[in-house]
RNA sequence: GCCCUCGUAGCCCAACUGGCAGAGGCAGGCGACUUAAAAUCGCUUCAGUCAGGGUUCGAAUCCCUGCGAGGGCACCA
């Protein structure tokens, strides 16, 4: 029973998109199409490797994956069509909270609900059908992953790159648990939670991403124009070199000079004071050598700025405080004696935790010296846009950060802003009391985590008398470190791991020594466990190693990435990290995991982000049920760049349904048979046919899906022509047409093209049928249209041979009544031919 | 404050990367089919490219300034 809106789409002239869904799900489900090629040889054919963002399993998908995995799928086909063996695999990131979270709510196991959600997703993947190696699916969560998740781990800790530190971290007071940098939000806010992130001082577990920070940023220099200009800008935003010098400072009645960073050495001679951040090491000792009053001072000041919250804290309007710690520092090149404060506009964990303050040309600095009266002093005269002197910061209250001519500085009297910073260095060397040096805004990366669902760690403390205080790594033949089940744990957040009450678990005996350890009870980030899964699809069944080196070689690395810009920063800095890790481990031979990358834009409904709470959802799953797989795919390639915004309100899904019904007719009413020699038709047609052709392979590398759908309808419109008032359906023009439509179409709407193709008397599958080569004569046009141009003003367009000369195209262009009307009695001061295109005459 | 994108018909978007502003769609209008409507088919209206300046024979495209939208970083020394 159909409904007549139904009954509308389906079309009164026999396009049926449920039937035909209905006829080709199981042909392809019997055939498989889609299993990549591993084998060495290969058959000589060229390899794509086209990697979709893996989902997570909250709930069924969303429009937001249809459009992610629409995309995805165009290239996996797309490269098929041109004759490549292409991987394409799919499998769930089903480690995190909100199954965590979900299962608390419901008393149940967050294997139950993960799982779950794991089957609705991949049963509307069958039917919405992207091109996946269903061979090599894999679930996070499953042991036979996180056991290699562990394996990596260890590698990490072997080689010093995993370890453990106390240190102030972000907490997320909801969610119970410390999260890394990046998952705080710009306003202080937890991207997991929403709630205000705290600090605490917790022993975590690190990657030490920052050892890479030079690498990560430089190599973004090669993926320039393979990736989006917007992802790699925030990269190395959130890399955030700096580049400067280290000067040291000696502290008077210490032994160990303090070492500042600064990017403007050349102000040295105007430092006139020293900040050392509240929280750290450095403010605690020279707080304890202090007088007791400020002493007292310092302990007062450091529990207020410890009660800030971070967002309270990057509020950069709040003014300044500090105490100063009653001690003097000395200025190394001019032996000066200067104040050493503790203020918490200086970060402990960025730099040496302590600076330099130069009030005259740092605007912070001179905001706490006009607060604490204390000395300013100039060093660069900087005049502003008219050339006059810019005033006195002490007196203006604005600091001059700009160029200028250095003064009171020695040996760096009368240079510019770049000579004296590159002088300065050197005068810092001559004597040892600094260097040119780097600094990043990279923190590493904190991977433990106080939840259940995700990979233990593989570390044992020491627990007994003997072995107290020690930690030893799992060894490589025991894992995986199994999670316990969750049944009778208390996975409610509360601080610490669930993992730690889980005391049966948690204990192991050394069957040889006697002696008793504790498992580790934290839990990894799950962007570990997303870092690598790319290798893994590579070896998803292989029990004897993370994946296979030589695989890797083949396939690796990904040719093509598609995913959300949400992951701009998190994934895939994580990624490329890990990936030049195990590239150093000798397991890869490149580098950079995602040689292009592809992100898709947000699905919108009337200029909003779809939410329920906001009743503007549009469910994936009605639209499938309501307009098919076909329909939806080409509305969300059509909308717009991929890179784009989709609102749903500006797109037409009964519009692409239209479409489709129109080019499937178009093969439905194909007269010629099978094998019918084309160069018998229409060349008009056919000039048509292989001009698709000839641009669809740059289009869809261009990632211009939109373009390509529109010429797909313009040469459906053009056919439909050519069979109703022209050629005639039994044109073999019209045949080649239908064909080639059905293959490119096929990127987009594979039900529809796979039935097309049916219909034109082919086998199953158009999927891996490879795109003819365009005929070079068709391309060619024999006419062209010359413009000319007199002025900047088309005066005239010239039909003429395509094979026109640059003087017979002037001859002809002079020649023309409208152009000698438009020169009349005035004279030609230059005169421009560009041949197949225009004239160009110029008038005195 | 620093950095990155982007502003083209009523709407979504094209424009061979400096060469006739229009490929495609939505919406609108007219017509065919129909008892009628829906669907289908055919035809069709609609902007001079956010504003101002510059380079050029020629600018939507390159450069500068401004306005507007979106995004990243930010007491980061």
């Amino acid at each position: 029973m159909q409904t007549s809106d139904q009954h509308a789409e389906s079309g009164a002239a026999g396009y049926d998109f449920r039937a035909i869904q209905e006829r080709w799900l199981p042909v392809w489900e019997e055939l498989r199409p889609f299993e990549a090629n591993d084998a060495a040889a290969g058959g000589g054919r060229p390899r794509k490797y086209v990697l979709d963002m893996f989902p997570y399993p909250s709930g069924d998908l969303h429009m937001g994956h249809a459009e992610a995995f629409c995309f995805g799928d165009v290239l996996a086909r797309y490269w098929r069509g041109r004759g490549y063996d292409v991987l394409h695999p799919i499998g769930w990131d089903s480690f995190g909270l909100p199954a965590e979270n979900a299962a608390i709510k419901r008393g149940v196991d967050p294997r139950e609900w993960t799982y779950a959600n794991i089957a609705q997703q991949k049963a509307s993947f069958r039917l919405y059908a992207p091109s996946f190696d269903w061979s090599r699916v894999l679930h996070t969560s499953d042991p036979e992953y996180y056991r290699w998740n562990q394996w990596l781990f260890l590698k990490l800790y072997e080689k010093g790159l995993a370890y453990r530190k106390a240190s102030w971290v972000n907490w997320d007071p909801v969610d119970q648990t410390v999260l890394a940098n990046e998952q705080v939000l710009a306003d202080g806010t937890s991207e997991r939670s929403g709630a205000p992130v705290v600090k605490k001082k917790l022993t975590q577990w690190y990657f030490r991403i920052t050892d890479y920070a030079d690498r990560l940023l430089d190599d973004l220099d090669a993926l320039e124009g393979q990736w989006p200009a917007k992802v790699l800008n925030m990269q190395r935003n959130w890399i955030g070199r700096s580049t400067g010098a280290e000067v040291e400072f000696e502290i008077e009645g210490r032994e160990a000079k303090v070492p500042v960073f600064t990017t403007r050495p050349d102000t040295l001679y105007g430092a006139t004071f020293m900040v050392v951040a509240p929280d750290s090491d450095l403010a605690a000792e020279l707080a304890a050598s202090a007088s007791p009053e400020a002493r007292m001072r310092f302990q007062e000041y450091l529990a207020e700025a410890q009660k800030q919250s971070e967002i309270d804290r990057q509020n950069a309007d709040r003014p300044k405080t500090g105490v100063f710690l009653d001690h003097f520092a000395i200025n190394p090149v001019n032996g000066e004696r200067i104040p050493v404060w503790a203020a918490d506009y200086v970060l402990a964990d960025y730099g040496h935790g302590a600076i330099m303050a130069v009030p005259a040309h740092d605007q912070r600095d001179l905001d706490f010296a006009l607060k604490f009266e204390l000395p300013v002093r100039v060093v660069v005269e900087v005049r502003g846009e008219d050339g006059e002197p810019l005033p006195d910061p002490a007196e203006s209250g604005v600091a001059t950060a700009g160029d200028g001519i250095l003064v009171n500085s020695g040996p760096l009297d009368g240079l510019g802003k770049a000579e004296a910073i590159a002088r300065a260095v050197e005068v810092l060397e001559e004597r040892g009391t600094g260097r040119a040096a780097k600094t990043y805004r990279l923190r590493d990366w904190l991977i433990s985590r106080q939840r259940y669902w995700g990979t233990p760690i593989p570390i044992l403390h020491g627990a007994g008398d003997s072995n107290a205080g020690e930690m030893r790594p799992v060894g490589e033949a025991e894992l995986p470190v199994r999670l316990p089940a969750s049944e009778g744990l208390d996975l409610k957040p509360k601080g610490a791991s669930p993992l730690g009450a889980a005391t049966e678990w948690a204990r192991v005996i050394d069957p040889e020594t006697g002696e008793e350890w504790t498992r580790d009870p934290d839990t990894m980030d799950t962007f570990v466990d997303s870092s690598w899964y790319y290798l893994r699809f590579l070896s998803a069944r292989d029990d004897t190693q993370a994946f296979d080196p030589e695989l890797a070689r083949r396939w690796g690395p990904i040719d093509q990435y598609a995913g959300g810009v949400e992951h701009a920063i998190l994934h895939l800095l994580y990624s490329r990290f890990i990936t030049k890790v195990l590239h150093d481990l000798g397991y890869l031979d490149f580098e950079e995991p995602f040689t292009a990358l592809l992100n898709q834009g947000m699905v919108l409904q009337d200029g909003a982000k779809m939410s329920k709470s906001k009743g503007n959802l549009v469910e994936f799953a009605s639209e499938l049920r309501e307009h098919g797989a076909d329909a939806l795919r080409v509305t969300l390639a059509f909308a717009g760049p991929p890179e784009d915004d989709i609102d749903w309100a500006d797109v037409s899904v009964q519009g692409s349904a239209k479409f489709l019904a129109r080019a499937w007719r178009v093969a439905d009413d194909v007269a010629s048979e099978p094998g019918a020699e084309f160069s018998a038709g229409s060349t008009e047609l056919r000039r048509h046919t292989h001009r698709l052709l000839a641009d669809a392979p740059g289009l869809v590398e261009q990632y211009k899906f939109n373009v390509l759908v529109a010429r797909l309808m313009d040469q459906v419109n053009v056919t439909r022509k050519a069979i109703d008032s022209g050629a005639g359906a039994a044109d073999p023009a019209v045949r080649e047409s239908a064909e080639a439509t059905a293959m490119i179409l096929s990127l987009f709407a594979p039900y529809t093209a796979e039935d097309m193709w049916a219909k034109l008397g082919h086998e199953p599958t158009v999927a891996l049928a490879v795109w003819p080569e365009p005929d070079p004569a068709l391309l060619v046009e024999d006419e062209i249209t010359l413009v000319v141009q007199v002025n900047g003003k088309v005066r005239d367009r010239l039909t003429l041979p395509a094979s026109v000369s640059e003087s017979e195209a002037e001859t002809a262009a002079l020649a023309s009544e409208a152009v000698q009307r438009a020169i009349g009695e005035r004279e030609i001061a230059n005169l421009i031919v560009r041949v197949p295109k225009i004239v160009s005459i110029a008038l005195r």
